[in-house]
DNA sequence: ACGAGGTGAGAAACCGGTATCTCGATGCGG
DNA sequence: CCGCATCGAGATACCGGTTTCTCACCTCGT
């Protein structure tokens, strides 16, 4: 079934075939054309035809018009793989993130690629969730696919990111800062979500909180339970109680029970999905919320809005960091600066999930 | 700043440096070895290095050893970039969805970057939210820099995807089916799913349906509305009221007022964010759903099993969709035949949100 | 021992573009 | 009217691998 080379079998005029043309392979794509093709079509070299593809304004508009029509012609489309060798870029830009599940990452995919597809620039999607060692492999994998990195990458250590900072430039690192390391950040202001989740709870008569902690090692969740850690100490008569839990909303669902035990009167969620999963395991105990439990989540993801009760919940900016991502990822890559690290600071946004602290 | 070329200024003992070679650019990245430089550093040829890196058998272990410890001196990385134009394969698969925030085209992605993944192929990520005439632009631009594609395509005209359909090859089609067409397609009985629906409802009672409609010219959309208006033909006493709305929280949110004033006992919506956008309007409205409406969605998103009241849905086998869209690819891009098109068949999920119709 | 058959590794021809170099044809100043 | 700078386009040397072709060297058979 395998379509045969393509010249006769004999080649009846050929001189004898001296040394003849060695490789000949490359299941090229269905006789697509060729630059040669082209150039040959149109009656000039190559490197004009390279030219008129690139729009250089030294080729003489008649003959630049000759190979554009061949090139139409011939639907001729210049083979991706050979620009990027001889150009020595891909074109691309790939995205690291430990979870495509989390809505969180979701929102940041979606601006980079808005931002990438306007910029005629692929996007690369890797999920790194299996290995925390993983993450940073995948990463210089990736890296080596695309002219640039977006690196979403909790868990791995800041030694390790320190190490192959290099390899790994250029890119801009997300959702975390770490010291020493040249590449630009974007990142969440956690303490100060924090802060203003655990006022907005005690300013409504609340001492004792849970905190539903999230996975370990996650960058985040250490940060949001160092500023909770550091608040318990700092304010007389907290009293904090952390709950291992996880991220998803079946971990917040199954923590339910634990929270009423523990005799909180408010729960700090690690994140939306959580926060969502514990109100409706609360209401399966029925207990009432805002009424005998308040709950807060973080992020602010789409369906905050729509809980029942609505979520209170600390709001952070997932889009606007993915198109900032990209701009600072566009301007490392055209040799600027990358420019300082930011710190968003997060907006609380306080629905009907909390209220006043019950008796 | 920019690094001198390296070599000394004058060649010393160069003859008069005749022609010199030409080309010298490719900003290759920090001096990273090439292929030649090892096969210098193990003191073997290119060919050598190249077998020896693809496992061939055929050569001598103490050489392969050799080539081997001098790669990972160096630590030598071949360029994907020349094996990819060599090759005459990108060893990318790409995915062009409509709309990233779609949890539904989330999991997909989920199950497909997975796949891909464990492949060791890269997975590109196109969103064609724009036009739908843009869609299958964007699918062919991807399908360029990738050796197959999956392609969710809800919006462009069957004739326009039979027409490119060789361009595109291979690929598979998801969440529709397209007549005429050579690509697998695997998708979902909208029919069976409505059909489902709408015998729980009318088991509950209910006579007057409202429907929810998603987005125009969406294929999903179609069907699940054609499915919907031959039941109402069919069945006597069933009374349907289409209400243009779309597909994300807010479009069944602001829905909410136009469905209690057009009287209906249940509200099929077009997929699950209508559902719950809409639970929540009601609840605002001071609806009691299930008590006084029922409500239906449709994909079964994770989030579909915390709305309050947790949302009677149509279940899809959303990553199992990625997944066997990977199966499918890798099928093809080895040969084999796409195989038979699937569709999978829905599962109805009786949760808390439809009951018996009031009075 | 000598020719046939095998093997392993180097040489070289690609893959399909891009960029430098070179050279013939103009344009222009002196 | 001639020489020099300019300009446009062809020739060619890459980019960094892969693979076919070729050939030297070994082994084996008789």
């Amino acid at each position: 079934m395998r379509a045969s080379t393509g010249d006769g079998e004999q080649d009846l005029e050929a001189p004898a075939s001296p040394p003849r043309p060695a490789g000949r392979r490359g299941p090229r794509p269905a006789g697509q054309a060729t630059i040669s093709r082209v150039a040959e079509a149109a009656g000039v070299s190559r490197a004009t035809v390279s030219r008129v593809m690139n729009g250089s304004p030294t080729v003489n508009p008649e003959l630049a018009a000759r190979v554009r029509a061949a090139a139409e012609a011939l639907d001729y489309e210049p083979s991706a793989a050979a620009r990027r060798l001889a150009l020595g870029r891909t074109g691309a830009v790939a995205l690291v993130v430990p979870d495509l599940a989390n809505p969180l990452f979701q929102s940041v995919l979606r601006g980079l690629s808005q931002a990438a597809g306007r910029a005629g620039r692929q996007l690369l999607v890797v999920e790194s969730d299996e290995d925390p060692e993983e993450e940073v492999i995948l990463a210089l994998e990736a890296r080596r696919n695309s002219d640039g990195l977006v690196l979403a990458s909790p868990r791995a250590p800041d030694e390790r990111l320190r190490a192959l900072g290099d390899r790994l430039a250029p890119f801009v690192l997300l959702y975390r800062e770490v010291a020493g390391l040249e590449a630009p950040s974007l990142s969440i202001d956690n303490a100060a979500g924090i802060g203003a989740v655990v006022s907005h709870l005690t300013g409504h008569g609340h001492r004792r909180l849970a905190y539903l902690a999230g996975p370990d090692g996650s960058a985040g969740n250490a940060e949001r339970l160092a500023a909770l850690r550091a608040l318990a100490q700092a304010v007389p008569g907290f009293e904090l109680t952390v709950l291992a839990c996880g991220s998803m909303f079946e971990h917040g669902h199954a923590a339910a029970p634990r929270v009423v035990e523990c005799g909180a009167s408010a729960v700090v969620a690690f994140n939306d999905m959580v926060a969502s999963g514990v109100l409706t395991g609360l209401r399966e105990l029925e207990v009432r919320v805002p009424g005998e439990v308040s709950v807060t989540g973080f992020d602010d993801i789409p369906f905050a809005r729509y809980t029942t009760p609505p979520l209170t919940t600390v709001s952070i900016p997932q889009s606007e960091l993915g198109r900032q991502a990209w701009e600072r990822l566009w301007g490392l890559m055209n040799g600027e600066g990358g420019g300082y690290n930011v710190r968003y600071q997060p907006r609380l946004l306080i629905r009907g999930s909390t209220g006043p602290a019950p008796g």
